[in-house]
DNA sequence: TGCGTTTTGTACCGTTCCGCATATTATTGA
DNA sequence: TCAATAATATGCGGAACGGTACAAAACGCA
């Protein structure tokens, strides 16, 4: 009979590096310099592996890099999930969000960098379709999370029955937009909250009346 | 006494290029793969001239990209002021300026390419300060731009009293900023238009209403 | 015709790029 | 103790990178 080895130590020579960490490390650095501006000695670098080893863990440059990018949005929406309540106000729901998102945008005693979809992958987007599909959708799935929110607002009685909600989820989500990119421009984290707050306030209202 | 050139031929051998079209072939090429994922090579190949003439046509990678971003601005700015007609209703307004903007995003018998700003800038610009303040730059003065259009239309009674400019101009560029990115993400002209016009329509209607 | 001037074309520099071949090390199982 | 396995570490190789030196070419001027 096989003595099944349990699946705690594979068999070989043990990995000296945790793949989550790695994976982290690599986006932090596609993050800083751009797809094509960060060399895979930079991003071995970031590791704390050398090339070999990334290569057999992550695949090349691009593999690495959708990884990279597919994992940012996995825990962009859910972040949002956890962002947009359900029972709150609309106005607070997005604001919350907002702020939750420029959490991620101003990183503590580091420099501004914005989203990371739109500051990396955009550049790729036109030549590379799996590059631009994988942007693409992290782009609809967080319009979709906005649809649901501001959905649910208009069928609790929070927003008039006319309500518009595909206008205004796009509206949601092109202030989501205008924060990554200004963020990323070089501007105040003070002056872009005062922009979503007055934004999520706008958007709410507009809701509430009737027409749009 | 000095008998002067009448500047019509400088002296020495002709340039065999136009310094202005070999700037828009620059652009055209960054504008498709990057800053960083255009090599010198690219260039040249692009603008139809070879390294050692660009480089003293144009200065390095980094100056030419600098040229082109300033360039692309000024030529930006210019088709605003056009599109943004003082007289016109503010929805219209707006609305034919994302028009125009769409109409550079999706050239024809090319492939999408949203906007050259947010496109390649946006990647340089955490790490290189001169790009970055370009490119902020050229937001804020397309933000003013809808600001002192906005600002007309509450002027002429077009908006309320109490309608917050600044929201509202934030809102009209957040509007911009995506149609930006979800054109390079490979979304359909179609679907942009449908969301430009029921954006500049509500966005003039929050400005009509009271309260915003 | 020849000189000064400016641009062009070729060819090259040292560096960095990505990807891999090879050898070494650490661990499991017999 | 030793083979099998799977990871690490070193370092190479051809291509591409940004940038430039140098000579030939095309022009104005005298």
């Amino acid at each position: 009979m096989v003595q099944k080895n349990s699946a705690l130590r594979p068999r070989g020579r043990p990995r000296s590096y945790d793949p989550e960490r790695a994976l982290q490390r690599a986006t932090e650095a596609f993050w800083k310099t751009g797809y094509a501006g960060t060399s895979l000695d930079d991003l071995a670098a970031a590791m704390g592996m050398n090339r070999p080893s990334l290569y057999a863990g992550f695949g090349d440059k691009r593999a690495l890099y959708l990884k990279a990018l597919n994992r940012y949005w996995e825990r962009g929406i859910k972040a949002m999930d956890e962002a947009l309540r359900p029972e709150m106000p609309l106005a607070e729901a997005l604001y919350q969000l907002y702020q939750s998102a420029l959490g991620l945008y101003y990183p503590e005693k580091r420099r501004a960098r914005g989203c990371f979809g739109i500051g990396t992958a955009l550049t790729e987007a036109v030549e590379d379709p799996l590059i631009r599909d994988a942007f693409a959708e992290g782009l609809r799935r967080i319009h979709a999370g906005f649809e649901s929110c501001i959905d649910r607002a208009k069928r609790r009685g929070e927003l008039s029955e006319n309500a518009n909600v595909e206008t205004l989820a796009g509206l949601a989500s092109a202030v989501l937009s205008s924060l990554a990119v200004r963020s990323r421009a070089g501007m105040s984290r003070q002056s872009l909250e005062k922009f979503a707050e007055s934004s999520a306030q706008a958007i709410a209202t507009m809701g509430a009346a009737t027409g749009i």
